[in-house]
DNA sequence: AAAACGGGGGC
DNA sequence: GCCCCAGTTTT
């Protein structure tokens, strides 16, 4: 863990193994931190690696990722990338944006979290938040979050890339939320023009 | 472009 | 009790 600017405390995958970052990142999909966490916790202390993790019958999977809502497109999809990463990757989870696109439940959000925390590859995982806080500070102008991906990478500099998801979803969870924004607590509410918007 | 999937927490 | 939320896939 490290600390940037004293704002914020980096929230680094413990555990970079690649395979259970891409389950993690896909148990995270519109799903906050605490249900993910304990949706992870409660998969892998039943099942150790992927091929216990292919192997289990989906009813199993599903109960033990309630938490994470979502559950039985989460289970399914989890039952089946692991089954096509033994088929396809030895049981490699790809390490390249191409590959991670072609599995089932991997879209650009999530494939690029995989590039950042299992790799450690620059890249930036626009979500939501990102997107959203982006746009409100006035660093792109953009409709989707591929647009603010491809505006992001020409702006900002390639050594906060793997920073930047993390920090700003902290901020969109605590400060800049999406609803109840609690501009008293941030740090350049003077230089945005939230409450005009 | 819009719908569907979902439990947990804030209000 | 109602409403919102760290996306991706399907229609």
């Amino acid at each position: 863990m490290k600390s940037l600017s004293g704002l914020y405390t980096l929230r680094v995958f413990e555990d970079r193994d690649p395979y259970r970052v891409l389950i993690r990142t896909i148990l995270s999909q519109r799903t906050r931190d605490e249900n993910t966490d304990q949706a992870s916790a409660n998969l892998f202390a039943k099942y150790k690696n992927i091929e216990e993790v292919a192997n289990a019958p989906i009813e199993d999977l599903e109960v033990l990722v309630r938490v994470a809502g979502f559950y039985r497109v989460k289970a399914r999809r989890i039952k089946e990338v692991s089954n096509l990463i033994l088929d396809q990757y030895g049981g490699v989870v790809p390490d390249n944006m191409k590959e991670l696109l072609e599995l089932p439940g991997v879209g650009r959000k999530t494939a690029n979290c995989v590039l950042v925390y299992a790799f450690q590859e620059p890249a930036i995982p626009v979500d939501t938040h990102v997107h959203r806080i982006s746009n409100l500070w006035g660093i792109v102008n953009t409709k989707t979050p591929e647009e603010t991906e491809e505006e992001l990478v020409k702006i900002v500099p390639k050594d906060f890339w793997i920073d930047l998801n993390d920090l700003m979803v902290q901020f969109g969870q605590t400060v800049c939320k999406p609803t109840y924004p609690q501009c008293e607590q941030c740090p350049i509410v003077e230089l945005c023009d939230y409450d005009s918007s």
